[in-house]
Order: C-alpha cells, then sequence, then structure tokens
DNA sequence: ATAATAAACTTGCATTTTGCAAGTAATAAT
DNA sequence: ATTATTACTTGCAAAATGCAAGTTTATTAT
C-alpha cells in the first residue's frame, strides 16, 4: 500500500497526498456517477485498471474513509464499496473537472450521458441532485445497521 | 518528460492524464494564487519539489499549453512562467478542492488567508475575482505583443 | 459430496516515475 | 576576469505502475 504523508498544510496539496495520481479519482467517479459498487464493476472502466492498483486505492479509500467496505449479503465473495459523505463532498470537484475537460477536449463524453449536459445547464442543481441521492443511500444504510 | 496517453474518452481521465500527479496542481495554484512565475519561486514553496520534476512539469504544462514560456526582459537567465486561458479555466477546480480539503482537513490554510475565507464566504464571486484579475493580465500581454 | 465457477484479491517481475544530490550553461553584477 | 544567480540536466537509488499468473473463499451445478 502507499504511504501516507502530509507535505504542508495546504489543503490542496492534502488533498493531493490522498488522491493525486491517475486512478483514485477514476474509482471515486464510478461509485459516485456510475453507481458502481463492486471490484468486478470497476475493473470493467474503460480505462482498464491493473488489479493490484484498484486493490491498492480501495485500501487508500478505505483508509481515507472515503468509502466503507461490506460483505455483500449472500452472494459469492462479493463486496460492496459504498461512499462516505467525504466522497460524497467531492462531487462538486468532480463537476469542475468534468466542465473543464470538457471544454478543453469536446470529444469527451459522461457516463451517464446526461450528466455532462445536465451540468452545463444547471450545475448547481446537478450536484445538489447527485449528492442528495447518495447522501439518502448513506442514512438508508445507517438505519439497517441500527435494526 | 512524461508522455502522454489519453485512456478514455471521460472529461475526468482526460484531465488527470494532464495533471493527474502530486505536482502539476501545486505548480498551477502558485501560479494562480500566489502570483509566482519563476522557477526560483515555484522552487520556494513549502512542498519541496525536487527540480528535475518541476522542470518535467512545466514542460507538460507548456506541451499542453496551460503556461506560456517567456523570457524575462533583461534580468539574467530569467525565465516567466504565465497561465493561459486552459489554467486561468482550472480556477473553480482548485476552488472546490481547497474547499474540500479544508472542510475535511481544518488545520489546513491557504496562501493568501484570506483566499480560504473569502471562498468560504462568497464562493462565487471569489472564484470571478481571481478569473477576472488573471484574464486582464492576459490580455495585457497580448496588447503587448502586438506593439 | 465433488467439481466447476466466480469474485476478489495476491504475488512476481519488468518498466516507468519519483526523489535526491551534484553538476552545467547562460547571463549579469562587481 | 571573477563570482553569483537562475534555470536547468544528469546519474542513480527507491518507489510506483503495469501486466500476467496464481490463490482464496464461497457458491452453484452435478
Amino acid at each position: 500500500m502507499k504511504k501516507f504523508t502530509n507535505r504542508s498544510l495546504c489543503p490542496i496539496s492534502t488533498a493531493l497526498d490522498i488522491f493525486g495520481d491517475k486512478w483514485t479519482l477514476l474509482v471515486i467517479r464510478d461509485i459516485i456517477f456510475e453507481g458502481k459498487s463492486s471490484y468486478g464493476e470497476f475493473m470493467q472502466s474503460a480505462e482498464k485498471i491493473a488489479t493490484n492498483i484498484l486493490a491498492d486505492r480501495l485500501g487508500v479509500l478505505e483508509a481515507q474513509e472515503l468509502i466503507v467496505k461490506e460483505k455483500a449479503p449472500g452472494k459469492r465473495a462479493r463486496h460492496f464499496y459504498h461512499p462516505t459523505q467525504k466522497a460524497i463532498a467531492l462531487i462538486p470537484v468532480i463537476a469542475e473537472l468534468i466542465l473543464w475537460g470538457n471544454k478543453y477536449y469536446p470529444d469527451t463524453y459522461t457516463h451517464p450521458k446526461s450528466l455532462l449536459t445536465d451540468l452545463k445547464t444547471d450545475k448547481t442543481n446537478t450536484i445538489r441532485a447527485y449528492t442528495e441521492k447518495l447522501m439518502a443511500n448513506l442514512n438508508h444504510q445507517k438505519e439497517k445497521r441500527k435494526t
């Protein structure tokens, strides 16, 4: 696993200490915008992450409390990876990244396709909608844990 | 120099292909928020970038047209590195990164210190103010080039 | 009960990137 | 002419990445 060091007390560098690489934010993207939650689903993304890198990044994300790992009920040796509030709070960052990326690389597109058009049309409400939906799931799980 | 490949047509992965590492965005930060413009100034930042990494990243940023390199008039072997519109357009991304970083790592702070409080108080106008100031400089240089 | 299948990793190893120290080239001040 | 400053380049060790293959645990099929 990657070692974790804080290079400075800058909030940008502190954020980059966690996900300043080519892969970590793509896993977050898959979880947040594509609704993916399992190892196999992450492996299927277009960028073709290597299995050892994926395992490492899931470990980092869990250690930094951006995701929680849960045993899937009944289903084989399957696990679910769910976002925490800390990951959900990255939605505005990723939304701005999408807008920037598409502005300067217009051939790019998102999954789902509507995400990009929605962001261009009404950024604030699109971010709010994704955030609220994921926060609701998060509360729903907490409820389950209580019972 | 780092080789450049597009892993997919996702705007996020395309953006990360350029600055998905621990250093590139810090150089952009120095240029945009701290008004730095020379090699020596970048070297002085708290994170202590290695000189070969800095040289590499300045090359990437120039190749990707996020900065332009200019010979400093009269002054030694000095160069200036100025942001292009493409770099200035990253301000919203970095602003959201700052807010996220400080929310989950409250000990962090920005240079200048006012930047963080301004973003918390009025994100939209803070982003606009930084953007307009840098865009004005950019236009001013174009004028100079004409004469 | 046994075998086959599937999901989620782990391991080994070659390649690439990073980090650190030292050296060099071009210009300018003294 | 000598020294200092700025912006690099080079060499090398350490770490991260990428690829292929193997392992583990659990479930389904026979």
